[in-house]
DNA sequence: GTTCCGATTTTCT
DNA sequence: GAAAATCGGAACA
């Protein structure tokens, strides 16, 4: 397995995100193996995006979304959860990928006991339970994931087909289709928002 | 310093 | 389908 180098992370991150789709998220710690399939994410950019962190500009907060692509830019929201994102673009330039889905490949008894849930499914089918489930925290952010010994990714299958749709949990610029997942995918989250559906074949 | 609110999840009706 | 939980960051004064 090859790990997703810095080239890779900086581009224009729609496309990014819409790669990334299938390459498997490793967490390593105390001897410990987490890996899982990404299979659902969003890409978000910066003053071109007024629902994305970075659209006023530079805070203390979003300073990862402008440096150097390649990096885990984790924060936390509402009062329970953190999210991951693998930061995009130039340096310099804001943008990040939300993983908000994967697919449980190893350690998914750890996975079940990190979040207290028996149901597969309801492992890593969502942005903030991905996050409890692989032990992701505020501690990985800024973290250089194409360096990192306890998070980084490597490229997976190649990929058929791709969805595309509106973003989810956003008030503002919900005309850009920047929500990829793969179809049909079991641990794809969002269930409750069946909007704007494409298809395309992707790769 | 103070206020407002969210790139969510879970639980209850 | 609706609402609570819960707290750090960002905006405003």
């Amino acid at each position: 397995m090859t790990r997703v180098d810095r080239p890779f992370f900086s581009r224009y991150t729609p496309d990014v995100a819409r790669d990334v789709l299938g390459c498997v998220l490793v967490r390593e710690m105390d001897g410990l193996v987490l890996r899982a399939r990404i299979v659902e994410v969003e890409a978000y950019r910066g003053a071109d995006d007024p629902a994305s962190h970075s659209y006023r500009g530079m805070t203390k907060r979003t300073s990862v979304m402008f440096g150097e692509p390649g990096h885990a830019y984790v924060y936390f929201t509402y009062g329970n959860h953190h999210c991951l994102n693998l930061t995009t673009e130039a340096e310099g330039e804001p943008g990040a990928v939300l993983i908000r889905a994967v697919e449980p490949l190893e350690g998914i008894g750890e996975m079940r006991k990190r979040r207290g849930v028996e149901e597969l499914t309801s492992l890593t089918s969502g942005p903030g339970k991905l996050t409890k489930a692989m032990g992701i925290d505020l501690h990985l952010n800024g973290e250089d994931v194409v360096k990192s010994k306890e998070l980084f990714v490597l490229y997976g299958r190649r990929i058929e087909e791709v969805a595309v749709s509106t973003r989810i949990g956003i008030s503002s610029g919900q005309e850009k289709l920047w929500r990829y997942y793969l179809e049909g995918n079991a641990f794809v989250s969002g269930a409750r928002t069946h909007n704007y559906r494409t298809r395309e074949s992707v790769r």
